[in-house]
DNA sequence: TGGTTTTTGTTGCTTAGGCAACACGGGAGC
DNA sequence: GCTCCCGTGTTGCCTAAGCAACAAAAACCA
């Protein structure tokens, strides 16, 4: 497996950066045509003119590369808010709840064929990004507890809803939506009360 | 300097591949912001994410880089008359002509400034494919003389001629012209009549 | 004019990627 | 049962590309 910079992409070598780049979009590309199950490894990398033993070097399998395609897709999602780079306030909660819910939405309208497979990947995906982004915020501020125990909840209570509201038949909308959870979360921070 | 195929790029490192691809698209965007002049070998470079030295792996200098980007200009022009897998007919001599004509008028319309510069540039190239392709050609048929002795006497009349065209003030059409032009380049060819 | 920057080619060393071959496992077809 | 085929991971060796540093030339600017 090659140099692994979570994240931090900072510079990295141009080679490492191209076939990254080409194995994405030669996944989204034959994903379209063929579902994931349906397609191989092999199909992936002849698309993207890489060698296959290339591919390993980057990804462990092809669920390894649905998993990073989700993670991507969610870090987009709340990038869109602004909200990677940025401190806690009760409105960028909002947005961040706002985010989750949107690409729930979105994902299970692309991902309709073997749902139950997929939903289980996106739950872990997001709430890894949730829980990394939410202790960054909490590091940052004082709270009654240790801040890895308010991430966990809220997290989770945080997906949890937004699951809730992807399910049901009646979509209120998000923003009426987020307004009426957000009561529920900011408890789970256990932020110390300015007076 | 890497394996130099010449042409024959049947099955080819697919690095080798990608990286002309990225420097020839670079060039053409680069060219299109700067000119040829003002450009400089790290401008291409810092576009197309490829480290210089590599350049210099696959070219001589930016003109090395321009040389051959006409010569694939010339031979797109060529194969979209599928001249280039086919044997000699008069129709297919015509319609040589016709593909010099047009891509004279192309190159001096696209690169305005430093005319004189490129044509000698653009003159070099064009005669030596021409010349392979009208070799190849008379390789497969009766003639009275050298194949290299006719294929040289024609590649040069018949860009003289199209570049006369070229410059003419009131362009006829090239299919005209082709039809003038066809009876003082047939001759050249020192073909055997047949019976 | 002289000094500073930029660009140019070039080189030695490191790393990512290509390639071929392999063992393994799961079907499909008799 | 038995092949035959195909996809999967993995490995060792080779080559292309990255990188940093260099000297020399060119361009720029006092």
């Amino acid at each position: 497996m090659l140099s692994n910079l979570k994240e931090g992409q900072e510079k990295l070598d141009p080679r490492v950066r191209r076939t990254r780049q080409l194995i994405e979009q030669a996944f989204m590309e034959v994903i379209n045509e063929k579902g994931f199950q349906e397609m191989t490894v092999r199909d992936i990398t002849e698309r993207a003119g890489i060698n296959r033993a290339t591919f390993y070097a980057h990804f462990q399998d092809k669920y390894g590369l649905l998993d990073q395609s989700i993670r991507q897709g969610f870090l987009q999602e709340v990038d869109k808010r602004m909200l990677n780079a940025c401190h806690f306030t009760v409105d960028n909660l909002r947005n961040l709840i706002i985010a989750v819910c949107e690409f729930i939405k979105n994902a299970n309208s692309k991902c309709k064929p073997a749902q139950s497979q997929f939903e289980t990947l996106v739950e872990a995906q997001v709430k890894e990004v949730l829980y990394d982004l939410l202790l960054k915020w909490l590091e940052q501020t004082r709270t009654n507890t240790e801040p890895e125990i308010a991430a966990t909840a809220t997290s989770w209570a945080i997906y949890g809803l937004a699951l809730q509201w992807s399910h049901s038949k009646r979509l209120e909308s998000v923003e009426k939506f987020a307004d009426e959870v957000l009561p529920l979360i900011v408890p789970n921070l256990q932020l110390v009360e300015a007076a």
